[in-house]
DNA sequence: TATTTCCCTATCGGCTAAGCAGGAATATAC
DNA sequence: GTATATTCCTGCTTAGCCGATAGGGAAATA
């Protein structure tokens, strides 16, 4: 339960390899190398870091992405959300609307303290943490 | 993200049930009509919950289901892995002999991690705050 | 014996995830 | 300015899971 899609793991590795190589620019194909991921499905997921403003692409000879920002100020927070949306474990969390149940959805609140709890988690453990192999968060 | 499967949301819908009903026994049909959840579904859902030793059901007239200890004694955590099996972001979690990238899989104690607050909030969190609609857990 | 209920197995449709393919846009190098 | 390397965009295919349904078998009661 609670499985975390191998897009999402895909881009976390991804995201360890740019902050290994501080500063540097690589390219998909090093990228995917380096990290057994197939090289094309890895394009997708760079493209979605883009969007999500972690890291820069540049395009022709001697492209390849660098991080936008120091691996220290990126929480992981900000990778996950970049691929799979934030994190909710029932729909009714932001849109209560759905609850058409009225005292049965109860549980409501139960949802949204583990949201926050794993916000929280994920909002404290940053990128250079997980690059360095340090589990204390920072 | 993380989103709870619909499967899950049923069971802990059943049990709240269950627990309000304080030691009676409630048919499926019974649960199902008052928590609009497709009969036959519910009954594969309540025998998973009685497979974990959550609830004891009977046959024949007059029987049904009720809960085998009293609504503070359960934790939420237990509903869930009895549904959806136990909290594992990643495989490599319990089993990292899955790891064959060696240092590439770094973000394994974050996953651990992650697993410990997760499991850590459902289980200060029973079936009795749920039904009684207490966010505060115990 | 009839009825009620839990229990077991099999099946179906729909959705998403994972991965692949082909090419267009853009920047460099010679 | 042509060739090359790279990101970027669009669509497709396949496999697996999830929700739900169907049909009936086993047990307990009346």
């Amino acid at each position: 339960m609670f499985s975390v899609s191998a897009r999402t793991q895909y881009a976390i590795r991804a995201m360890v390899c740019l902050a290994r190589a501080e500063g540097r620019q690589l390219t998909t194909a090093e990228i995917a190398a380096a990290e057994q991921i197939p090289p094309k499905y890895l394009e997708g997921i760079m493209t979605a870091l883009k969007n999500a403003g972690l890291v820069s692409g540049e395009r022709g000879k001697h492209g390849g992405f660098r991080l936008l920002k120091a691996p220290a100020d990126i929480p992981m927070l900000r990778i996950i959300e970049a691929l799979d949306g934030s994190v909710m474990p029932v729909n009714c969390v932001h849109t209560p609307d759905l609850c058409s149940l009225g005292c049965s959805c109860m549980p409501r609140q139960f949802w949204i303290g583990l949201k926050d709890v794993i916000d929280a988690y994920m909002r404290d453990h940053s990128l250079q943490d997980i690059a360095e192999g340090n589990d204390h968060g920072h």
